[in-house]
RNA sequence: CGCGGGGUAGAGCAGCUGGUAGCUCGUCGGGCUCAUAACCCGGAGGUCGUAGGUUCAAAUCCUUCCCCCGCAACCA
């Protein structure tokens, strides 16, 4: 019976299309599963969407369409991109089906029965009139740090998990099993945070109605987080009887993720399975981010091509072979245009598409496109031949040991060694004589059995243009496998090539990144996104706004983002204490004139008391205050 | 001292279970002409952030400090 390899990624959050991070994580699944399935292993490759939260009820709102409307559509977004990405994935659950949902409620009440799930009070110093509840640490004085008002000790039902029953038995697990939770740094990470204390879990929650109802207490809903970790097992018919896999690839072999979600992962969802008895997943992996010019990606900055686009271009091959060639798998990563668009042109178009090209360019010219079968070899074919047969166990061990770019890099490795075997054997200076046709026929076959092997290789990499190495080159079924690796000679002696279209043009560099930045800048990032409903005059008169003079700025001790401010308002001096110093330095803003609310109802922030709200426009993320004319002066109404 | 990541040739990165510092791009020079102006060879370019320590030997282990970047807190 063949052995199981159950691989999974995150179920991803559909209250947005999905960007190139996402493709990243799921690229680099497929890749595995692929690799997994040609070694013969009876693979289940899982992803999905998470599809309940407060967040798309918000979205879909504003959307003006039901959240279940909303979500099929990006769906389905979702599905083409996957589509066009080469996924290969072998099940999709959405946590709005029907099966999981029912998983989800038996698996809640299945743990509410043991115990592991009790049903207590969320508690907590709660401001009536702002509805929300404040920890200690967040307060003083038992006063609101919104308004002002006193609180309440207050509290709500609530489900909790006994997560905290489980903090020593994950240590002595991660102990155990050094491999279940990788890459070590975070590793290290999740240790530290378990050792900082583990508190139950909240798991439930009444303020929302998307999401699974808790079915023994109407009014409460699910935790999105429980909803959205059951999907690894009730994607396999756990509690359910729409599929009966869990015998057959529970536990998960490999749980791929980015790091962000690392925690959920390695703490919430083992404890949970703990706790219904099951075995946990033998490895959990957080991978890095892919950062672009330095930060993060962010859709309104406008920084992040959409991957559609970009497949559109180049193809998706290339865009899956820059994103796991280019990143260490595990550490965050840049994504550039210009890396992407040079190892297109360097790796894919000069070293491997050339190679194809050459090689099959002189069979059609030395032999009319097919081999003759006498041969003369010779000992500086050994070294290509080596190099060419200890291929697959290497890689094996990188894809095994999740070093993906390595992977690549050892495949290049002989992609290398070929072009040069070319420059060595000098087939051009053969063919002058008739004499040399064996020796030319055999140089041309081995890298003729090179390129299959490295196409061979470079299938679960680059699903499209692998058979298309193999159709040029006359490979036939039989030698397209990983059991065919080991063989050097496999392809008919008299093997026939097709010529083939370039593999990968040339991309002009400076041209091209042109054309990307005015993609970006011609698609520009909505900046308003809602518009407000509309309110009548008085509303907009019974705001205050008025010019200030600021007289002092300085910066809150213990705080990145805020300065503190002292204004003149036109009678008398005030504090605001406002979140922009991520772009003013103090001295430049003393003296300036700045538009500013002045009824605003006085706030504690930092344990400062801050009179008022200046005014930023929210551009690109990047907050720029309104300054006034120095014509104006303080204190004059502003409308 | 809130948590974490990082500082290695012009750029981007690997090496970090200690033993002459490596890869890709770029650059300079040469070779070749089968090929997608591609390919092959060679050169230049780094006191591996800083200061100490351990060692016969440290980019690699320990400690100090500096600088970047995320997360958290904070943005009326």
């Amino acid at each position: 019976m063949k052995e199981k390899f159950y691989i999974t990624t995150p179920i991803y959050y559909p209250s947005a299309d999905l960007h190139i991070g996402h493709c990243y994580t799921t690229v680099a699944a497929d890749i595995i599963a692929r690799f997994k399935r040609m070694q013969g292993f009876d693979v289940m490759f899982l992803t999905g969407t998470d599809e309940h939260g407060q967040k798309i009820e918000d979205a879909a709102k504003s959307a003006g369409v039901s959240p279940k409307e909303y979500v099929d559509k990006i769906v389905a977004g979702i599905f083409n991109l996957w589509e066009t990405m080469n996924i290969d994935y072998d099940r999709f659950i959405r946590t709005t089906d029907d099966y999981h949902i029912k998983s989800v409620q038996r698996i809640f009440r299945k743990l509410y029965e043991k115990g592991d799930i009790y049903k207590g009070f969320y508690s907590g110093l709660y401001c009536k009139p702002c509805e929300s509840f404040w920890t200690d640490s967040q307060t003083k004085d038992n006063l609101c740090p919104d308004c002002g008002r006193e609180l309440t000790e207050t509290s709500e039902e609530a489900y909790f998990f006994r997560m905290s029953t489980y903090a020593e038995k994950l240590l002595d697990y991660y102990e155990e099993h050094p491999d279940f939770l990788l890459p070590v740094s975070r590793k290290n990470e999740m240790i530290s945070f378990i050792n900082q204390g583990l508190e139950d879990l909240c798991v439930s929650r009444t303020s929302l109605k998307w999401g699974v109802p808790v079915d023994f207490d109407p009014g409460h809903v699910v935790y999105v987080w429980v909803d959205a970790l059951s999907n690894y097992i009730t994607a396999l018919g756990y509690e359910n009887n729409n599929y009966s896999d869990m015998d057959n690839y529970w536990p998960a072999d490999l749980q791929l993720m980015a790091k962000e979600i690392v925690r959920f992962h390695s703490i919430i969802w083992p404890s949970l399975l703990m706790a219904l008895e099951l075995p946990l997943p033998k490895k959990v992996f957080g991978h890095g981010w892919l950062l672009f010019g330095g930060g993060k990606m962010s859709k309104s900055v406008g920084n992040v091509i959409d991957p559609l686009t970009l497949c559109e271009r180049y193809g998706v091959d290339s865009l899956r072979y820059y994103l796991i060639r280019d990143i260490q798998f595990g550490s965050d990563g840049n994504f550039t245009n210009e890396g992407l668009i040079s190892r297109i042109n360097s790796d894919l178009a000069n070293d491997l598409g050339n190679l194809l090209s050459r090689t099959v360019s002189m069979i059609t010219k030395y032999f009319d496109g097919t081999l003759p079968s006498v041969r003369e070899t010779d000992s500086i074919d050994d070294e290509l031949i080596e190099l060419s047969t200890g291929l697959f166990e290497k890689v094996k061990s990188c894809v095994d040991s999740l070093q993906l770019p390595q992977a690549l890099i050892e495949i290049f490795k002989v992609v290398s060694r070929a072009n040069k075997y070319i420059d060595e054997t000098k087939p051009w200076i053969l063919a002058k004589e008739d004499e040399k046709a064996p020796r030319l026929a055999s140089v041309l076959y081995n890298l003729s059995e090179t390129l299959r092997i490295i196409a061979v290789m470079l299938t679960p990499f680059m699903p499209n243009t692998a058979p298309k190495i193999l159709k040029a080159i006359g490979a036939s079924e039989g030698m397209t496998s990983f059991d065919s690796l080991s063989d050097f000679g496999l392809l008919s002696q008299n093997t026939t090539v097709s010529p083939t279209k370039v593999l990968f043009p040339r991309i002009d560099v400076e041209e091209e990144l042109k054309a990307l930045e005015e993609i970006l800048t011609g698609e520009p990032e909505k900046c308003v996104s809602e518009r407000l409903p509309e309110i009548d005059y008085d509303q907009f008169m019974g705001i205050e706004l008025r010019a200030v003079k600021v007289v002092e700025c300085k910066k809150v001790k213990n705080a990145d983002k805020l300065l503190e401010f002292r204004v003149f308002d036109g009678e008398r001096e005030r504090t605001i204490v406002s979140g922009i110093a991520e772009w003013y330095s103090p001295d430049e803003l003393v003296g300036k004139k700045i538009a500013a609310v002045l009824n605003l109802r006085p706030t504690k922030i930092r344990g400062i008391v801050s009179e008022g709200m200046l005014l930023s426009s929210d551009d690109n993320e990047k907050a720029v205050l309104l300054f006034l004319d120095d014509k104006v002066s303080e204190g004059s109404r502003i409308r």
